[in-house]
DNA sequence: GACATCACG
DNA sequence: GACGTACGTGATGTCC
């Protein structure tokens, strides 16, 4: 193509380059090239997201010319100004350094114009562009934001945020700066920059730049006029400072002079050589990109081989995921066939359709089997045609083998000690079998091998685990959607409804699937250390927590509607209160409506909040308002709990007992929180109401079955007791020990007062402090839990970490290890990784105290699962099951007569629990209690 | 489906 | 001096 020129009408496009490197790499786990482990995650983001660019949809605004900008060295003119510019920039992470020239090659490939030049930053590359651009009557947007291009914005060069696809214009620009973008160079001048290292005047900040530039036009007239200033402070750092302040300018300023190797001619946007790209990413081993874009490029996609490295055996070729081995199971030789099979492996990957995600209430539809990759069968046994009849049956689909003689054939083998089950979330088949042919025992399979499992210890932190996602992300493979087989909304149907022939390959790419997942992730266990945790914290928990599932509590429906009756009188009461006190008629569940009134036509104090703009009336902002004497946040406050109460709890949880049982069966995700934790659905029994008196009210429908009762074990300060152990914190090592009140103890350490007759408020203080030091502690928040000013909130945490020195340490080091491992670990070697640890700005501080947090919440999680998993041998013979976990505590329902001795076995396995893995060096107490209901237990 | 709010440890 | 600010969850109702 021949350049034609660039003039008015002509639109370049600068590309950030580092910034988009960068970007990738933090935004990504680390990936390496399977065949030779070369880490490409970076590139593989930086492609994703050129790719992205490419293909956005821009209409009328689209470039006509772009190029990609890159740094090229670290040293340039600016260093000669100032020689610590940059000098506190931290050397770019080990396995980000080879992708560097990666990147260039996949620009090139890309066929978008790359560009850098020896000595020169990338921002004076861009600036010169922009300006020479602009001169020719083009229009410029840079693609960034960083704020040091933004000087650059006006006369026709504008920038875009890339990641929010927001347009940053002269508007923005001031927003951020308070200046114009023709003096934001004088704004950063005054202000420094810490990143960069430039020195700026000290104690002045972008604000009080902006102040003074506005005042005085510009920051030449400012230093000139400095003496007129009258805050004394401040006109001495600027008199004093005075040359630090224009070497800074002339440190901030980009320079539009700066020699460029390329014509803007030469940007003109050309279309990518589809061998050229793809040859690149295939290289690279990106499936899942290569195929994307051979797709939209209409070209044939090249073979994406990993080959392992040359003096390795090589691995066998796997076939392809297509289906074409798949075969629908409906005669009894085949499925004996299949057995056969299964002997022979000694593994089965299984996976079961069913009519319902409630293990409770679901029926079986069909199972899926596989043993080797490309090979996997399907075996329909409660499909069904035409409409429901009077009793919700509808006719059995013609062919299919009887479902109690499948299940009784695949008993043997699936209860086989020697024959290994692997499944996908396999918690989820294990209760769907164990409620099959209950005459003969039900089918509880063993052992257990979970795909699902192995990714959350492997990946914790990194991604969730669901089959899609991680077929997706280690296998190249999409999925068939399930919703292309149910729908979805109003007009979708049961998996019983869904035609064999649909069904089968969807079925049995399920069990295939799961099959490559464990041929997968298996390997990898021992290679990231993370077989123990997997082996004694993951696979373990399978059958305990069915079990649990299966047993559910009992809660009293009648209970629960007397408490709903009286709830809806009060709300009805507290609504006309409201609209009398708010003088008109509005929806109290508005929080919309609701800020209007109160901010708007009241005119009350509290500002608008959050990004959105409109006004926050959270309970924090209604409490204030309410202590100031006002009535009506005060009832809305009212409201709000008994609404809460009502909806969530009463209403809701009588649709959760079930119709067989009478009982509540709630199901724990085990890989729902990133640190350990369980989490609890449909419904969640781990937040039913117990701060309040009106709430706890609520736990007395959860109760004992006839002649038993129900018994609550929890951990006391687990939390507290871990930091103190691996922190090494003497002083509470100490306390917990004598079993004092730790609270009071802390607070006493800190403000020198004795523990005996301590003002309540003081402790309350001590324990605010205590928790917050768990969360990654800061002034702000201590401040805000406690409504105390933010400096005496602060002075409270510099004395504590002054009185106790060994958390700071124990915090700094979790911090340097997560940087340095990308992960951190339990005591009990689970691992958590932290991919945000390295970002900078103010997301680092959210990854920061979360990786803090995660070994301690994480040990406690390791802790609460291994005495469950002892659990059911310890109590085997005392007529007591486990019911419920809620994070450090454990609901049993045991007969009458066995209270006491429930209470000392499942006290004795929590207490020992860290053993023999771990032996702490603070003892752990377990605080019992029973009773007829939660609420006498708890 | 996003957001605000609030229940728990 | 400024930034944004306690950790981890799930369910509900409103509003677009």
């Amino acid at each position: 193509m021949t350049p034609t020129g660039f003039g008015k009408g002509s639109h370049l496009h600068l590309i950030d380059g580092s910034a988009f490197i960068f970007r990738a790499y933090h935004a990504l786990p680390p990936l390496t090239r399977k065949s030779d482990g070369l880490p490409v995650g970076a590139v593989a983001g930086f492609c994703n997201m050129l790719w992205k660019y490419v293909t956005d949809e821009r209409g009328q605004d689209a470039p006509t010319h772009a190029a990609v900008i890159f740094d090229h060295s670290a040293k340039t003119f600016r260093n000669e100004i100032y020689p610590a510019y940059k000098a506190n920039r931290p050397e770019p992470p080990e396995d980000l350094r080879p992708q560097f020239p990666l990147t260039r090659e996949a620009t090139r490939a890309f066929n978008i114009a790359c560009i850098e030049t020896e000595g020169f930053e990338a921002d004076d590359i861009i600036a010169a562009f922009a300006c020479q651009a602009r001169d020719a009557g083009g229009r410029v947007t840079i693609v960034s934001s960083d704020k040091d291009l933004m000087q650059l914005v006006g006369g026709g060069v504008d920038m875009l945020d890339p990641i929010k696809g927001k347009t940053i214009g002269p508007e923005e620009v001031a927003e951020k700066f308070g200046v114009g973008p023709d003096r934001v160079v004088d704004v950063q001048a005054l202000a420094g920059d810490s990143v960069d290292n430039v020195p700026g005047a000290p104690g002045i900040g972008i604000k009080t730049a902006a102040q003074l530039i506005n005042e005085y036009g510009d920051l030449e007239t400012l230093l000139e006029r400095a003496a007129e200033i009258k805050q004394p402070k401040r006109r001495q750092t600027l008199i004093d400072h005075a040359e630090q302040i224009r070497v800074s300018k002339r440190l901030v300023t980009l320079d539009c002079d700066t020699p460029l190797d390329a014509s803007l001619e030469s940007l003109e946007i050309r279309a990518p050589d589809p061998q050229a790209l793809l040859g690149f990413l295939a290289d690279m081993e990106f499936r899942t990109l290569t195929a994307r874009v051979a797709e939209r490029l209409g070209a044939e996609p090249p073979a994406v081989v990993s080959a392992p490295p040359s003096e390795a055996p090589a691995a066998p070729e796997l076939p392809a995921i297509d289906h074409a081995g798949y075969e629908t199971v409906t005669d009894r030789a085949a499925l004996d066939a299949w057995i056969a099979r299964i002997r022979e492996a000694g593994h089965v990957a299984i996976d079961t359709e069913t009519t319902s995600l409630d293990e409770m209430q679901a029926a079986l539809v069909g199972i899926s089997l596989a043993v080797e990759p490309g090979r996997a069968c399907y075996v329909p046994v409660g499909h069904v045609q035409g409409s429901d009849d009077l009793f919700g049956q509808a006719a059995l689909v013609e062919g299919q083998l009887p479902l109690d003689q499948v299940l009784a054939a695949l008993k043997p083998v699936l209860e086989d000690p020697a024959i290994l089950k692997i499944g996908q979330n396999l918690k989820y088949d294990w209760k769907i079998l164990a409620r099959q042919i209950p005459e003969l025992g039900g089918i509880r399979m063993a052992p257990l091998t979970d795909t699902m499992l192995m990714s959350y210890a492997l990946n914790a932190g990194s991604h969730n685990h669901g089959m899609d996602e991680l077929a997706e992300r280690y296998l190249g493979h999409r999925c068939i959607p399930i919703k292309d087989l149910i729908g979805s909304g109003k007009s979708q149907i049961r998996f019983d409804q869904v035609p064999i022939d649909k069904a089968a390959p969807y079925a049995a790419e399920d069990a295939e699937i799961t099959l490559r997942l464990y041929r997968h992730f298996a390997p990898m266990l021992p290679v990231e250390q993370v077989t123990t945790a997997y082996e004694v914290l993951e696979r373990p928990m399978i059958p305990v927590l069915a079990d649990m599932e299966l047993a559910g509590i009992r809660v009293e429906t009648d209970t629960l509607k007397r408490m709903s009756n009286a709830f809806a009188q009060k709300l009805a009461g507290l609504e006309d209160e409201i609209h009398e006190l708010a003088g008109e008629r509005f929806n109290v569940g508005s929080p919309k409506q609701l800020g209007e009134i109160l901010f708007d036509k009241m005119g009350l104090a509290g500002g608008k909040q959050g990004k959105t703009g409109a006004f926050s009336t959270s309970a924090d902002v209604l409490e204030d308002l309410a202590a100031e004497g006002h009535d009506l946040p005060a009832r809305i406050l009212d409201w709000r709990q008994v609404a809460k109460l009502k909806s969530t709890y009463t209403d809701a949880l009588q649709t959760h007992v079930d119709p067989d049982t009478g009982r509540v069966h709630t199901s724990y995700s085990i890989t729902g929180a990133q640190t350990g934790r369980l989490a609890s659905t449909d419904p969640n029994l781990q937040n039913i109401p117990v701060r309040t008196e009106e709430g706890r009210r609520i736990r007395e429908a959860f109760v004992a079955a006839e002649g038993h009762r129900l018994v609550s074990l929890d951990y006391s300060q687990i939390e507290l007791r871990i930091l103190a152990h691996v922190a090494d914190i003497p002083a509470l090592k100490q306390a917990f020990r004598d079993g004092i009140d730790i609270h009071a103890m802390t607070a006493s350490q800190m403000f020198g007062v004795p523990v005996e007759g301590m003002d309540p408020m003081i402790r309350r203080r001590a324990k605010a402090i205590n928790f917050g030091v768990i969360y990654g502690i800061s002034g702000f928040g201590l401040s805000r839990n406690l409504r105390i000013p933010r400096a005496e909130a602060q002075q409270f945490i510099d004395t504590y970490f002054e009185r106790f020195p060994e958390i700071r340490a124990y915090m700094d080091k979790t911090v340097a290890d997560a940087k340095q491992d990308g992960f951190v670990r339990t005591l009990f070697g689970r691992r958590i990784n932290t991919p945000g640890i390295n970002q900078s700005g103010p997301a680092a501080g959210g990854a920061r105290r979360a990786a803090i947090n995660a070994p301690i919440q994480g040990a406690a999680a390791d802790i609460i699962r291994r005495a469950m998993i002892r659990m059911p041998e310890a109590i085997r013979g005392l007529p007591a099951r486990m019911l419920l976990q809620v994070h450090d505590e454990l609901v049993f329902e045991v007969q009458e007569s066995a209270v006491e001795d429930l209470i000392a076995a499942a006290r004795k396995v929590m207490e020992g629990a860290a053993e023999p893995a771990v032996k702490l060096n603070v003892p752990l107490i377990v605080d019992a209690g029973h009773g007829m209901n939660w609420a006498e237990a708890h």
